[in-house]
RNA sequence: GGGCCCGUAGCUCAGCUGGUUAGAGCAGUCCGCUCAUAACGGAUUGGUCGCAGGUUCGAGUCCUGCCGGGCCUACCA
């Protein structure tokens, strides 16, 4: 048995995140966890919010709320739809518990110790208005290469120059407006992440077998320019982990805060510590302390390509610059992104469909398995209503929610609700066996690999598997001669539709129990071989016929709903 | 500006270290079936593999240049 670690890119805490981040991240983190669970494998599934940073203070504000409340409750709204997602979180954290912000100041202590941080004098503008410093893209003025009277103190987005907030024409504060700023002196730790450059380029240098998308942005960061930056750790903010050196006060730090890029990634291990603390589990350390037991966890992460340099190498850095055996990742899957009818998914503009309306519409499967089978793997996908219901109609009503429908409705009709029994299997019977063995062997291959799209399109092959089948054996009209041989094509059809019941359930949990629970097998073991899985549902057990799995998308619905989700999201 | 990724049938995509007539699904066309959500099965149409050079006995696959699309570029997270 293998012992599995997965973690997905922590959400941020700003509002519900859209068809685009999920796929992404939390659902392919999903699909593998499910997949490992059910191949017997020990599995630790965390994920939380990512609660820190300026937006959140400034939603918070917005909302007219103290941030600490309004990230409680946009953590319980993201949980509710997670649930509604069915994402099978083994928890479900918060980068703002405790246990994250006792591990961060921890870590940061360690850094310490080991000469990795660095105190350092900068400038920074600050708002008198809003009574806050702010980050350069939330100073606004005009730029000065192109005259954009709204370029942000980062970049102009007119011109795409670079910008310093100082070279701004007329600066005011993006949030207030105010042009009340004057830049002050403050001082921040760096993390010297260029003092690990080597060490870090020797570890991406040895994964091979990551994605392209992964390692070429590592690569890119690690040697652009002069090399991997040491980058700033803290921020003067209110709201974030009080910078504190492990137990200890950090003399001129005392009224700032870890930065969220640097507490997020600690957030991953904190959060088995939640799981723990809130009695669902009784070993953390089994999972991320190579000296206590982790030694033997093989560790996956799943996010969008916007990630990546967070988890190739800051957080690395954070974990490999402690010099405690703190497990590192095996394997960084990530993602492009999903565009949504010729643009891009934008939450800031709410553009798209946001997975709260998602689950409004349709049940999470139709979701689920669309966005799967076209996971932005190797470039770009996109979003079109056209294709959503053309793919979901074909793949889950037709293909598979028809087949389900056909047997089991052929087999009332002639044999009524029980297994049939006589007649025996054979050539037709053996080859079918032998063509879902090769077919369950490559896609057991495909999602050990990680390889989204492979394992769907695998998965519906194997469901096509049972239509061709049925085409060819034919039992409506073996029946009328030889009932006896009928009933074993019926038996087998009626096992396929257990095997489904399982092999599906990663992809589309929800339909998959009920196929099991039609069958009367709600929990059946992973298949060893598909010839004796073939043979669990026996003569004489009782099944029900479930209603049609999947109802098609019309097309008006298809067309209410382009409509519908087109504009601003309200 | 620099870097990276992508550009293969109408659409969505496979094609590992270069090797027989370039594949799949969808859509289209034809035939078959009638158990089923008018679903299913079979067959079939369709590509000068972005363009131009080059290396090679041989290139979708390697090299160079160009065109088009996307992403990243370190204080949003």
């Amino acid at each position: 048995m293998k012992r599995i670690l997965i973690t997905s890119a922590i959400p941020y805490i700003n509002g519900i995140k859209h068809l685009g981040n999920l796929v992404g991240s939390q659902l392919p983190a999903d699909l593998f966890a499910r997949y490992h669970r059910a191949r017997g494998n020990e599995v630790l599934f965390l994920c939380a919010t990512d609660e820190h940073g300026t937006p959140a203070e400034l939603a918070a504000a917005k909302a007219g709320k103290p941030v600490a409340d309004y990230c409680a409750e946009m953590h319980a709204v993201q949980a509710k739809i997670a649930e509604g997602f069915s994402l099978s979180f083994d928890h479900f954290g918060r980068s703002s518990s405790q246990q994250n912000k006792e591990l961060t100041q921890h870590f940061a202590g360690r850094l310490a110790e080991q000469n990795l941080i660095s105190e350092v004098d900068e400038q920074q503008v600050y708002s008198h208005t809003d009574g806050r410093f702010l980050p350069d893209r939330y100073i606004e003025g005009t730029c000065p290469n192109c005259n954009y009277d709204k370029a942000r103190g980062d970049q102009c987005e007119n011109c795409t120059k670079q910008l310093d907030p100082i070279d701004l024409i007329n600066p005011r504060s993006a949030v207030s407006g105010s042009t009340d700023l004057e830049v002050r002196n403050t001082r921040h730790l760096y993390l010297k992440q260029s003092s690990l450059r080597d060490t870090l380029n020797a570890w991406i240098s040895e994964k091979t077998d990551w994605p392209i998308l992964t390692t070429s942005i590592a690569k890119k960061w690690l040697n652009d320019g002069d090399g991997l930056q040491d980058r700033g750790i803290t921020r003067d903010l209110d709201w974030g982990v009080p910078v504190r050196k492990g137990g200890a006060a950090w003399p001129g730090m005392e009224d700032k805060v870890f930065y969220v890029w640097f507490d997020a990634p600690i957030e991953y291990i904190a959060c088995a510590r939640e799981w723990v603390d809130a009695g669902k589990g009784t070993d953390w350390e089994r999972w991320w302390r190579t000296d206590k037991g982790a030694d033997d966890v093989s560790y996956y992460q799943f996010m969008g390509k916007d990630n990546v340099p967070f988890h190739t190498l800051s957080f690395p850095a954070t974990i490999l610059g402690s010099g405690e055996p703190w497990k590192l990742v095996d394997y960084i899957k990530s993602f492009n992104y999903l565009n949504y009818d010729g643009g891009q998914f934008s939450t800031s503009q709410g553009r798209g469909i946001f997975m709260d309306q998602a689950l409004e519409i349709l049940a999470p499967d139709y979701w689920r398995w669309w966005l799967l089978s076209h996971a932005p793997e190797t470039s770009d996908s996109e979003f079109t209503w056209i294709k959503f219901q053309a793919d979901v109609n074909k793949d889950l009503s037709d293909v598979l929610g028809n087949f389900v429908s056909r047997v089991t409705k052929f087999c009332r009709s002639k044999f009524g609700e029980t297994v049939p029994a006589g007649g025996n299997y054979g050539p037709r019977e053996k080859t079918l066996i032998a063509d879902l063995q090769i077919r369950v062997q490559s896609y057991q291959t495909h999602m050990e690999a990680v390889d989204v799209r492979k394992s769907a399109a695998e998965l519906r092959a194997i469901w096509a598997l049972g239509n061709e089948y049925l085409q060819a054996a034919e039992p409506w009209a073996v029946f009328k001669t030889d009932p006896d041989s009928a009933a074993a094509i019926v038996r087998i059809s009626l096992n396929l539709i257990a095997l489904y019941g399982q092999l599906s359930a990663p992809f589309i949990p929800d339909a998959a129990s009920t196929m099991r629970a039609a069958m009367g097998r709600p929990d059946l073991q992973w298949p060893n071989t598909v010839e004796t899985a073939l043979d669990r549902c026996e003569a004489g057990d009782a099944f029900t016929v479930p209603e049609n799995l999947f109802s098609k998308i019309t097309d008006e619905q298809r067309e209410e709903w382009s409509v519908r989700f087109s504009g601003i999201r309200s």
